[in-house]
RNA sequence: GGAGGGGUGGGUGAGUGGUUAAUACCACCAGACUGUAAAUCUGGCGCCCGGAAGGGCUACGCAGGUUCGAAUCCUGCCCCCUCCA
């Protein structure tokens, strides 16, 4: 595999924040050795969304030049807490936790990663034989000062919020896994590009080559403000279902469409910039956008005709209010209802509404239709058919079999 | 070791004896509208009984106490944070 340079040029530019030290990484890359690339994984929190999928892609597309992915399960770090300083300490994790979290999270990471080049590699296999010693001498190599330039840290320092001592050692040991496996390339979000120095630094300490780094631009969630992540529920599973990534997609924010676009999919820079000019000159409609990109993001985490059919089903249910093909189906005897009870008893038992009282309110707001007719707002007692489907908002549905 | 600040509903955060099931914002749910599950607007948002009116229960770190009445006052306990050393 030997330099097509074209096609580096373009894996190094889009969706691509910053490269440290671009022209050595270049020069690796034309080389055409295999180059080990580095990538860690907190099994605290196995499942993987969208937004860690930017990273993965530009991983992928590496290895398509025939690099390597070496796969860190970070079982050690994973016991010295939350670095993100957002509070919520996290538990330590049982070896057993941390290998069933890490098969889910590997079953998750194939749908973006190629398989064959990757090779996973358990932190314990150094840290396991840490001793406080080692430890000393790793700390004592950086200052407090240094640490400090890290934004997060320098934030908190100002304004008087704590900063656990754990904390500071996690940019050590993720650099020290760099060391331990020599790392040529670690990739990241923008918001780790300190820890990623980090790295570099030590190994350079160490006698080491120092690794290149990468950063992605961080996606945003779809509240449209915040980073994505999974504790502040604005993020899209890849593991979820195509209607749901589909409908998440849809009631994401017209001003995200074009990043989504850029950074999870492969259509070309040209048709970027058209969509630009389209979304511009308003000469588009935003929603047949983002149909498309809800289409191909489907694509990429299920297949071709889930997403197809996942259009087909948002475009039925959703945009023309039908009712859906499939629905759940409750069997009355099987709860304890009888087809003549109440109603806000048996939205309950049917899981439509949390407890009576939230299902009195849907009663009350003319949210609940049974056969598609609006139950009126009064409505306490009701006769229930085999077959009829209850619907309570736009988009809960339960058909009942008696 | 010393000084101080704080623990309120899913989150942030008001409230310092009754008018407080508890302001506001976010999230969430519903309705209207639309280009959609965007945006915007309106309403709702502890649980149970009741058709409703209304009633009952539970709730402001934990346990007691004062009071006709406490998230608000007192006592003890637990937890978190900051500053000085």
């Amino acid at each position: 595999m030997k330099n097509d340079v074209a096609k580096i040029d373009r894996i190094l530019s889009r969706a691509v924040s910053e490269i440290i030290v671009e022209s050595d990484l270049r020069k690796l890359l034309a080389d055409g050795e295999p180059l080990r690339l580095k990538m860690g994984f907190d099994p605290s929190s196995p499942d993987i969304h969208i937004g860690h999928a930017v990273g993965l892609r530009k991983l992928r597309q590496f290895q398509d030049l025939g690099h390597k992915v070496i796969l860190i399960v970070g079982d050690w770090t994973a016991r010295i807490g939350d670095p993100s300083g957002t509070s919520a300490t996290r538990r330590m994790l049982s070896q057993q936790e941390v290998e069933n979290n890490a098969e889910t999270y590997m079953q998750q990471l194939f749908k973006v990663l190629d398989k064959q080049k990757t090779e996973a590699i358990y932190q314990s296999e150094w840290f396991g034989k840490f001793d406080l010693e080692k430890i000393i001498r790793l700390t004592s190599k950086f200052t407090v000062a240094q640490f400090l330039a890290r934004e997060d840290f320098s934030n908190r320092f100002q304004s008087q919020k704590p900063i656990a001592i754990t904390e500071l050692l996690y940019p050590l040991l993720q650099a020290y896994d760099s060391v331990a496996i020599q790392a040529d390339v670690e990739f990241g979000g923008t918001d780790q590009k300190f820890n990623l120095l980090v790295g570099r630094q030590l190994q350079e300490m160490e006698g080491q080559k120092p690794q290149q780094i990468l950063t992605v631009p961080i996606l945003v969630g779809t509240d449209g403000v915040m980073k994505m992540s999974k504790s502040l529920g604005n993020y899209i599973g890849v593991d979820e279902s195509p209607n749901e990534i589909f409908g998440k997609i849809m009631s994401v924010g017209d001003n995200l469409i074009l990043s989504y676009f850029e950074l999870l999919t492969d259509i070309t820079n040209e048709d970027l910039r058209d969509m630009a000019t389209q979304i511009k000159k308003d000469s588009i409609n935003p929603m047949d956008l983002k149909k498309h990109l809800a289409q191909e993001i489907v694509t990429q985490f299920h297949n071709q005709s889930e997403a197809i059919n996942a259009r087909n089903y948002f475009e039925k249910s959703v945009q023309r209010g039908e009712m859906p093909d499939v629905m759940p189906v409750i069997d009355l005897s099987k709860v304890g209802m009888t087809s003549t009870d109440r109603l806000p008893t048996l939205l309950t038992k049917c899981n439509l509404a949390k407890s009576n009282s939230e299902a009195i309110r849907l009663i009350k707001q003319e949210a609940v239709r049974i056969n598609g007719i609006t139950v009126p707002s009064e409505t306490i007692h009701v006769q229930i058919h085999r077959g009829d489907v209850i619907q309570v908002g736009k988009r809960r549905f339960v058909k009942i079999l008696t």
